[in-house]
DNA sequence: AATGAATGAGTTTTCATTCAT
DNA sequence: AATGAATGAAAACTCATTCAT
């Protein structure tokens, strides 16, 4: 390994760190409340340091939940992409996506939503816009796929495939977020796995016997 | 009328008017980008007087919320309390309930979901987050009673209904914030009303055929 | 006794009870933290009333402290009008009018110093800042009178009457200030008048054996 | 001299411009009218940098008064400590400490007593109350010793030493202030250096003829 | 590459005072 | 005479971002 890669490495690794700082922190205190020279404190580094590696406060942010898309959208394909099942079993697959994506890092897709949901949107700059609608065009381009492929099979009922993996999605963030805010006010424990499942038992119905 | 009587309705129109502008300002800047200045110039008072009517800016914003979310329990209330209704007929009720509540004052509700998905959650003084946790507890109520209702009546699928009512929730803010979002990243038009008619037919043929 | 009487005293009366809420609130809060519309509920009156009786909010401070400045006045004259005594029984007679002063009413007298000490003095108006100098100036001629006399008798040592009437102006309001602030500070209980009989007897033997 | 120690000696430079600037500007305003942004203007930094030096306006303003509480201290401590000095010579050291040090800086040791006296302590947090405390402590602690010594000789009068500390210091701060309060209402030059001398004539003849 | 001291624009909130009723 | 709703100026403090070292 050259001197060159090395480098790009160590560089990658040092963003990591940041990133990882900043899930930490905007989790506690909201994208707001949260400094980022409490981020730098978390990931010991200088607060100069980290504008070396985001260009400012609200991409750091963003990145996170780019991220988590990314991921997500990863996962769903390899569900998509194997072609031995019916298109049912997809979106109980696709629901086993929507909880490991949950169970892998529930911080961050909360932190995701909460972007997707709140004020920080109407702010972001046209360039962090692009990449978000990007990341999460493709996520809801892979559930329409899932969507679309039942509907052509004749299994699920046939309305607009957008319509219903927008449903999906909406079910999905509408979930996180909401046992997310039971929990903050109620104290409850986390029950976005079993809420989920249930969800998802109705959607599956909803598809097919509409 | 008497003196006393006309007094405390100038008072109330006077909180009325806030409010409006408030909800103008807080629905185009979102809750830290308005300003308490800006709301005051749009409700041609001075920043001064909204302090004798609001406590401060966090509460204003709360009030627009617990508001909203009494309207929609009333509006709830009245569908559960018609005697004559199927438990099916009711869910498609409720459903109309939270369209008209939609189009009643949509700037509000995502303002609603907003803060009950948001950071704001978290740094929400103790006092008025009972405020908000009783108000959306009331509004949960109704919905689990009609749940109920189809259960007991062997109608619906007999699940945990408050895990129901959760559902049916969660999809009822998701989509309301994730059409917000589309409209917002895509310049789509709104699309809550067709997305919510889809997502109940999904619901109800959820709860019943499961 | 007329209506015009009556009216009279009607106002003297209220101004009276404007002046007692007032001291209550100055003496919890201090000047700066006092509201008028503390001292005004404190009267149970409305904010605007205050202002038919006083000028302003300095004006209604200043007030409290150029009655105590006169009543003390009043009280020194009384001792130094008195033939019968020699200059040492006077100035014990002057602690004592201290003492009384201070029984009658700490509070007013401890704002009094807080006023002569403090930077309310720097933005007193013109007017006002005459009065409190005339009413001071009176309180500091009483006991430089007594001084000149014991001075005069060949009594007390030969300096300054002035200054000597200064250091005993400053120890009074040095004592009443001091152990204020010691109680303050340590939760002590009230020993000014202790401290002031101490700090007589040392007066006494200074002015006499020098 | 490493790079590290030249930072910290930076950093202490720039406490004490901002200290500095902080002075005039009290002593001009007082603290309520004093702003941190003319403070800020006097020390040519910008207003935020303030609070990286200190938390508060109110730290700010006490960390003056603390100072020369200290300076005092170690003032008298000299004194107290040098051993070939009878308690009554001590007693006059102590007058010239208490006069080196009203020279060395008036206007603090005034801002010290306006504090001492004023509303300023009622409003004073906690830990800061806590450093006035231990400050002043420490000073009348000084004073108490001479005293003491002086009692234990049996050249002063045998009362509690710390009555007669406080007397002592409650002249020293009463005619500061007295002088002071005359300069503002009759624009009478600064006579505190007579006054004292006087005062403290007085009360050695006092401690020891009683 | 990393630092961290300095910046300064921006916002909430308070409260003495006024004035229409 | 009394009210009390409305005013609006004023000031402390925060924090994303920069840049000299």
């Amino acid at each position: 390994m050259g001197i060159h890669e090395r480098k790009i490495r160590e560089k990658e690794e040092r963003r990591r760190q940041i990133m990882e700082a900043a899930k930490l922190v905007f989790s506690a205190k909201g994208f707001n409340r949260a400094t980022m020279e409490e981020i730098a404190g978390e990931a010991e580094l200088s607060p100069g340091t980290l504008y070396l590696y985001f260009k400012n406060k609200e991409e750091l942010h963003t990145s996170l939940s780019i991220d988590i898309l990314k991921y997500l959208t990863r996962q769903i394909r390899d569900y998509v992409d194997e072609r031995n099942m019916s298109p049912e079993a997809k979106i109980y697959a696709l629901r086993d996506a929507f909880i490991n994506v949950y169970e892998y890092d529930a911080m961050v897709l909360i932190n995701l939503f909460h972007l997707q949901a709140g004020e920080t949107l109407k702010n972001l700059s046209g360039e962090v816009l692009q990449q978000i609608k990007e990341a999460s065009g493709d996520a809801l381009g892979a559930i329409t796929s899932i969507v679309q492929e039942g509907i052509d099979q004749g299994v699920f009922v046939d309305k607009h495939p957008v319509a219903l993996a927008d449903i999906i999605w909406a079910t999905y963030s509408g979930v996180v977020l909401w046992v997310d805010s039971k929990r903050l006010l109620n104290n409850e424990k986390d029950f976005v796995k079993q809420t989920l499942e249930t969800a998802f038992d109705l959607i599956v119905a909803g598809l097919r016997n509409l």
